[in-house]
DNA sequence: GTCTATAATTCGATAGAC
DNA sequence: GTCTATCGAATTATAGAC
């Protein structure tokens, strides 16, 4: 049986979603107008009202079609370490965290450097960012918890809770900073990311064990 | 000879420095209006063009201020280290650098978590305000940058840099979550920042020498 | 220095024709 | 699904009286 795909529409609404991400991405959400968006992804203004019903909701569906991707190529990753009983090693745990994102990123061209400034909007971003995205997230940085605490038993929950965070935040500054001067991505290129990625898993390693 | 002080201005001027701290700080500089400051402050909307001119330049001030506090306060820390020929040690720098915000802000009170979301506005939030407030920080971060060097000859200049943008963005970090559930600094007492300090400076000491 | 009044834009959202 | 037209509200900033 044939699915029914309206190619207009569908085009509409992914413009809308990336015209809406690098938006979002370079302003913020309250620095960003349904008006710059309609200007640029060439659509009617009506149309994001009729796709997505409102700002927020908009900027909820931009949250989702990243969250997803960046979810999915961790989970794949972790697959790599399933042996079985023993538990994973904080490196490669972190590694399963860092490294998914970053790849991506890279093999993503310019929208790359976009896709890492609008993952930093989520974390950092008033009300309602944060919230909005956190929800996309929490049940994934969940079990990456119950992972860690498995691989280092002597640290409390609440100490491994902080910790993941602080290593959250550092992950979300080396993407916010991709190509700028000093970063530790400049190039973004793939073989300079590998060694970013080696560096900044060590870098977060050493205070997770801490 | 005496200095004339009008007490009304100095008063309305501090107090629209005030709200308009508090409210960048919750609701980010785009999501911020004057009108939202005044309210608050109880002043009149061309009060906040006589004494600042502009949104930005507001916000401006409001950076100079947070920013002298912050600066002097390292500044006095690191003076407690100054004997003379050999480089401080890593440690030590880094409390230097991590230990007065945090410090200010657990003795600021209720003002204290404003304080720090503010200082998290300043290292993520677009166009301007990045811009505006690494003016007035990046002198700071510089001499940071030479006395680390002193300390770990061995690395890079580059490697320090990158290195010490992770260590303030875990600084930032620890700030801005001052008081939620699961933060490393909840309560936001004297006791806890210090046992705080001292965890997030050996997090960032390992991740340093790495 | 402080105030009122208002200029000049811009915003998100919607109604209704096609 | 797409469009035009527009509503109602909010924004920064300024002019000019006191």
């Amino acid at each position: 049986m044939k699915v029914k795909v309206n190619v207009a529409t569908a085009d509409t609404k992914e413009q809308i979603l990336n015209v809406a991400e690098k938006l979002f991405a370079e302003k913020g959400f309250a620095g960003t107008t349904l008006r710059g968006v309609i200007r640029e992804a060439e659509v009617n203004i009506a149309a994001v009202h009729y796709h997505f019903g409102s700002k927020e909701k908009l900027f909820s569906a931009v949250v989702q079609r990243v969250a997803k991707q960046i979810i999915q190529a961790q989970q794949r990753q972790l697959k790599n370490y399933e042996n079985g009983e023993k538990p994973t090693s904080v490196e490669n745990l972190l590694e399963a965290f860092i490294a998914p994102p970053l790849q991506t990123i890279s093999q993503m061209g310019e929208m790359g450097v976009i896709r890492a400034q609008f993952i930093g909007r989520c974390r950092t971003e008033p009300f309602p960012v944060q919230q909005l995205a956190e929800k996309e997230f929490s049940e994934n940085h969940q079990r990456f918890l119950d992972m860690l605490q498995r691989a280092l038993p002597d640290q409390t929950r609440s100490e491994l809770q902080w910790k993941l965070d602080l290593s959250i935040a550092v992950l979300v500054r080396v993407l916010t900073q991709v190509g700028k001067p000093n970063a530790l991505v400049q190039e973004n290129s793939p073989q300079e990311v590998e060694v970013a990625i080696k560096r900044l898993v060590n870098f977060v390693t050493q205070g997770m064990k801490a």
